[in-house]
DNA sequence: TGTCGTTTTGCAACCGGTTGCAAACAATTT
DNA sequence: AAATTGTTTGCAACCGGTTGCAAAACGACA
């Protein structure tokens, strides 16, 4: 049993031919959906397959039907765990579907081309774009390799061969901007991700558009570098130094846990004096001792989105014109902003 | 440029060939190591491959190589943060090894063969299993597929066709006991992971096996039902309206900070009312507002020993013999244990 | 029983590569 | 110049499947 034989070779379909008595394209055929075979020999195949204990080769089928169904998941940020969540519902939602996801960590990749090159070596049905913060210049790569792409939490419109399915980042910062607005505080702060990422701009976009209605509400903005607890925790001891604030909005949760965690360092109470309202809805946002006020993102739905636009891209063989689809996030109240007023 | 067209033909090495004006096997040569090529021609091929944007096909390649370098990474924890380190750090790994992980989610599979039939399906070269708690039957079904399995989190000598690379768990629960002695404190708990978990069984038997030298000292053991911040809340609550001990050992740092939230939700402090020492080291555990003190697994060199071992079962022809590593942990001192005496 | 339309089947070519082998070529040696 | 050795090259078969096409088998019907 435990042989250390060089590899183990596979029974082929050729043997499974040879065995019911039949030519290789009947036990092709048996193993293809919708082909034309007779019940009698597709139990001859059936009956031989199971007791060679065949399994077709995916990939040497992929050779003539085109199609791996493997899908790139390339993200960069593997210190948010809002990405866990992420990976979470993203394979169990392409799973059932037949398509399997190869994982590309491009955190420490500076060239667009390289990993468009493995990708494309790989003959992947499709790539999934998942960051924000990765810039454009790889989803473009992907295209111009003829590779379709899913940019999930992408921003629309920057290309006309990128799907994108994400949510409205500058009506959040709207939605941001009111709800700090309610708290009835005059001194407000918006304390963002990197300034490289999209995210983080369009959402100071659209928290700057309600602010500018409210002239008798003074304002400050901030980019913490990155989307870390350290980083929260440097931007907002930054802040504290020269006064903060009344009320933040954060880029992130883990922004915003940093922050919170600086604030009650230097002795102040989170929401009496200074309140925080974070982004993203992570597992750890609800946990009791945590109860971060935030505003979520509707996760599942776009991997659902996502993975349903990955099933037409890949099962059509005409492939889909690029669609957006931008969800709409929704506030949760918990503890770090006071009550509106 | 922006072509909708079915599906886009990527230019193969007959046609480098052509262009080149040289045999396909030519073409082939110069792109494996260590063929036989004169620098003529394979200038010649190189001029033409790049003129045509052409790339090799690893897929059809495979078919002749038998070997893949894909490599499924399965796990069935994703609610555990610790993972998307794990993530992380086996992803960097791998990938300059010219390895890609396929990912593979358990988290709702209950049948082994199923899994087993899919990474079989697709030849990966060999299969890591990234969990403590999947059943030891699956890490068995790949291995009756003849699919070389490294069970990384693992515990050693359930299966001699199984590599394991991991800690010893037993050794780290009778650390965990001696520090938790040395607290000075005469009623200690120890909160476990789910009870069908391996790791939580060995850590336990340690914890008691140090235990038993000292009678003096009373103990508790009680296991959560899961690695989440839930069942930690909800088992703590459990000791405290038993009367807490006065301090505990827990299976996960997740747990630990459920547990922590729940003492300080009944008045009671931490370090000074319940000591609590973790496992894992997460992130997470360091920062400023949370400072657990924790035992830590060296992630990093596990997965390290994971890929060398990947690389050197792909590159054999001969299969290594199945081989453990345990690595050692160390405790890291934090707040949430009162201080050696 | 013969004819005709439908299914079912096998042949053979193909998908995009690799590789053993022998022929062609080049570089040395005698 | 011929013989010997070593290097490059192309042919052709193969890896494990799929698929268009024509022949074979089947069933219904006259």
């Amino acid at each position: 049993m435990s042989d250390l034989n060089p590899i183990h070779k596979r029974p082929t379909l050729a043997e499974v031919a040879a065995k019911a008595g039949v030519s290789r394209s009947a036990v092709s055929r048996t193993f293809t959906e919708g082909a034309s075979v007779s019940p009698a020999t597709r139990g001859k195949v059936q009956a031989a397959a199971t007791a060679l204990g065949y399994r077709p080769n995916v990939l040497a089928r992929s050779l003539t039907t085109r199609r791996t169904g493997m899908v790139g998941l390339v993200a960069n940020n593997f210190h948010n765990p809002i990405y866990l969540e992420v990976f979470d519902l993203f394979t169990r939602a392409v799973q059932p579907l037949g398509l399997r996801p190869l994982i590309v960590n491009l955190t420490d990749e500076v060239d667009p081309a390289r990993s468009a090159d493995m990708l494309q070596q790989y003959q992947v049905d499709a790539v999934v774009v998942a960051s924000s913060t990765l810039p454009i210049g790889f989803a473009d790569a992907f295209a111009n390799a003829h590779i379709p792409v899913i940019h999930a939490f992408g921003r629309p419109g920057s290309d006309d061969r990128i799907h994108v399915v994400g949510i409205d980042n500058v009506e959040a910062g709207r939605m941001a901007a009111r709800r700090l607005i309610q708290t009835g505080r005059s001194q407000l702060g918006y304390l963002g991700g990197p300034e490289r990422a999209t995210s983080s701009r369009d959402r100071l976009d659209g928290f700057l558009d309600v602010l500018k209605q409210h002239p008798e509400i003074d304002y400050r903005v901030h980019f913490a570098g990155d989307y870390t607890f350290e980083a929260g925790f440097q931007a907002m001891a930054g802040q504290i130094l020269k006064g903060p604030a009344q009320a933040y909005f954060c880029g992130d949760d883990v922004i915003s846990m940093g922050a919170i965690s600086a604030l009650k360092k230097s002795g102040l109470d989170v929401p009496a004096d200074v309140g925080v309202i974070g982004f993203n809805d992570m597992e750890m946002a609800g946990w009791e001792s945590v109860q971060l006020s935030t505003i979520s993102q509707p996760l599942d739905q776009i991997i659902q989105v996502t993975a349903q636009l990955l099933d037409s891209i890949i099962n059509q063989s005409q492939r889909p014109a690029a669609q957006t689809t931008l969800l709409p996030c929704k506030v949760i109240e918990r503890q770090t902003l006071p009550e509106r007023c």
